[in-house]
Order: structure tokens, then sequence, then C-alpha cells
DNA sequence: GGTGAAGACTTCAAAGCTAAAGTTAGAAGT
DNA sequence: ACTTCTAACTTTAGCTTTGAAGTCTTCACC
């Protein structure tokens, strides 16, 4: 019911070396290297940041950044009342409690979250979705989960399965390994190959 | 040979839901979701995010940061000579000039790479990797391949021949759904779930 | 019930990015 | 040769984020 999704997708950028390619020069630079893992680790990357440049192109169509839905996410995620106080949902994003004040500044200019006091304990702010809010996210997820289900259609039911276990395998192994101080590490690249 | 990489691996931001709570939440709020392919998306992201993040905090003990290390890699990428105009950078990397400008800026000074006016054409310019820039690579090209192996050490030959096949499949579907401007998209989230 | 410490934001300065305007060298037409 | 166009950066202004330094409650202890 959807071959082409809407306007998602996302091309490659322009000059980039085609992933074979991209992996023959890296042999030729640094023999050591295991094509098989470089495969995998390489079409991981380049794939993450298609996605995200195209769900960033969809959300944008709403009137929404990325990272405002990011929030929007997160709210939601939370349930019911859709509230949050700052300190937390920077912690879940994974931002500084400095960026977040201004990003609901931003996002509580345009209606999208309110903020206010707490009465019972007049240190904390809890932001709360709005119905404007709530119904962008909506929008968002509406397109985003057309777009994704479009994206694995090629793949059977057991192959989906096999993907998404295989991918949370390697999630524990990535997050069981050494842990230390978690979250919030400056520079996290959107682009890696 | 390495249970624990070395001080790679990350840890989820302390207050994320996990990956199966999530997915859960995100079924209340919105029944259409299919699980199974949401399953797949969010594992993608986040094994994604935590990766950039291990790369980041392996690249720091180099010295440099995530987003020169991307440089590195182009330049390297482009082969022999290490060299690339400041254009070709950007658009390799999905900059604007401008981001590449100050990047260049910052490379040179610290010594990762030249720039220098071309001869023959004096409205272009040279940037070139140094020797320096050059050695920083390799070791930071040996610290990633060392954790990617890592990563993937619990999975047969024939599952990663398997997940690198899946993953390119993917990649090439989400290239050819509808193209349009390709790379440089404003607002891409290294935060993806 | 006064003082000190801790917690939860907010403010401020600086880094890095984008978009748009500005420069400068080479190319094309007349 | 002179003007105009184009290409390839660079500069400028404005935004978003970070890290560090406030500010303002609330809680604990004396």
């Amino acid at each position: 019911m959807s071959d082409t999704p809407d306007g998602a997708g996302a091309l490659p950028p322009p000059g980039e070396p085609s992933l074979d390619e991209q992996i023959a020069a890296y042999q030729r630079e640094f023999q050591d290297l295991d094509p098989q893992v470089e495969k995998v680790v390489s079409a991981l990357g380049r794939l993450n940041r298609r996605m995200n440049v195209a769900y960033g192109r969809q959300v944008s169509e709403l009137g929404i950044s990325n990272t405002e839905w990011e929030v929007l996410k997160t709210l939601v995620l939370a349930g019911a009342p859709y509230r949050l106080g700052p300190g937390e949902l920077a912690k879940r994003l994974g931002l500084t409690p400095a960026a977040m004040t201004h990003r609901i500044d931003r996002m509580a200019s345009e209606g999208l979250v309110t903020r206010d006091r707490d009465e019972n304990n007049r240190v904390r702010v809890i932001v709360e979705l709005t119905d404007e809010g709530r119904a962008k996210w909506l929008e968002a997820m509406r397109m985003a989960s057309a777009f994704e289900e479009d994206l694995l259609q090629d793949l059977s039911s057991d192959e989906r399965g096999v993907l998404g276990d295989v991918l949370i395998r390697l999630l524990r192994r990535v997050e069981d390994a050494q842990p230390d101080a978690g979250g919030r590490l400056k520079d996290l690249d959107p682009d890696e190959d």
C-alpha cells in the first residue's frame, strides 16, 4: 500500500564512496581489517544516518524539528498525564540541564508543552505535553511507523524476528562492555560509518 | 583475547526505559504499531547511539574529537596523497562549507592537516593529511576495529554474513525510497529510537 | 527557628553549526 | 582588454549545545 513512502528516504551525500569502495579502501590502508566486520558496522552506521535524515524530513513537514520530536516522544513514553521535570527529561535525552531549559523554552513558546512550577515543591518544574504537542506526536508517529514498515517490507517475518534478536544481542554487548559514565558524552556524531 | 574491550562500551542514559518497556508504552499510546518492526528499528537506533558514544570515548583518548576523526577517515579514504579540497570534504561529510572551513582551521592548528592554496588554480585549496594526522587515524582505526570485533564476537561467521546482507538490503531500500535533496539536512539527530 | 547544605533549575560565556552574504580567481563573451 | 559569470572558499550573524557559575527552595541539624 506504499511502495514509495511519501517524501521519505535519503540519498547518500553526493561524493561519498559506495560501501564496497569504502571497505576496499580501508583494507588497502589497514590490512588487519576484517571485511566482514567492517561491512556490518559500516552498513549499520550508514543505515542509521539515512534513517535519521528521513525522519528529519518527515517531521519537518509537521513544522517540528527532530530534536523537538525527541522531547515529544519522551513525554509520551512517560505515559498518562505526560509530565516530566526538566532534569528527568535531560537525563533521558542525554542532554545537559542547560540545553533542556532552552529546548523547553522554545517548545513552550510554540505551544507544544507547558512549563509550570510544582505547587507542592516549588523547586521543581513540571513540563507537560499540550494537546497540540500530543497531536503532533501522533502525526509524526504515523508517518514514522509507515516509513518503518515500508523500510522492512522486503524482509520476511522470520527475518525481522532474527534481525531484531541479533540487534538486541549486540545492544546488550555494548552496554555490558565496561560500563562507566553512561549517557551525556560530548560529541556524539550522527555520522558514523 | 578481549572480553571487555578496554574502556569501550556505553551505558544507557540512566532514566531511559528498557527497549521492551518502550515498545509496550508506544503500543499503549498507538495501537497500530507493529511491535516487531518497532523492535528492529528501536534496537537499531539504540545500538547506533551506544556505539557512537563508545567511539567518541575511544578517540578522545587520542586527543581528537569524533568530528575530527571523521575528517581523518575521509582523507584516508581518498587514498594515496590524502588530499581533498574543503568543498569536497564538506560534501562527503554532509557539512556546509562554512563548517568545514572552521573544522580545517582547528585541525590545521593542531597539526592534523595542512591547508594550502593550489598553485595551479589559486581558487582552490588543498587540505592534506599530515604524518601526525595519519598516525592518529591509524591508532583510532586500531581501537575501533578491536572494539567492533569484540562487539560482534558472539555472532557466528554465518550470522555476520546474513546480518551484513540484510543491513545492506535495508540501506538500499532507504536510498531508493524517493530520492531528493540528498545529504546535508539540518538537524540530523544522533539520538533516534 | 536560624543556619548550612543539597537539589533543581537557570543564566552566562564559549564552541561548533547553518544560512546567507561577501571575496577572490579564473572563464567566457564582445 | 573589459565586463560579467561562475566556482570555491571565507566571513558574519544567529542558534543550539556544553560546562561552569549562579539563584532559589527545601531539608537537616543545632
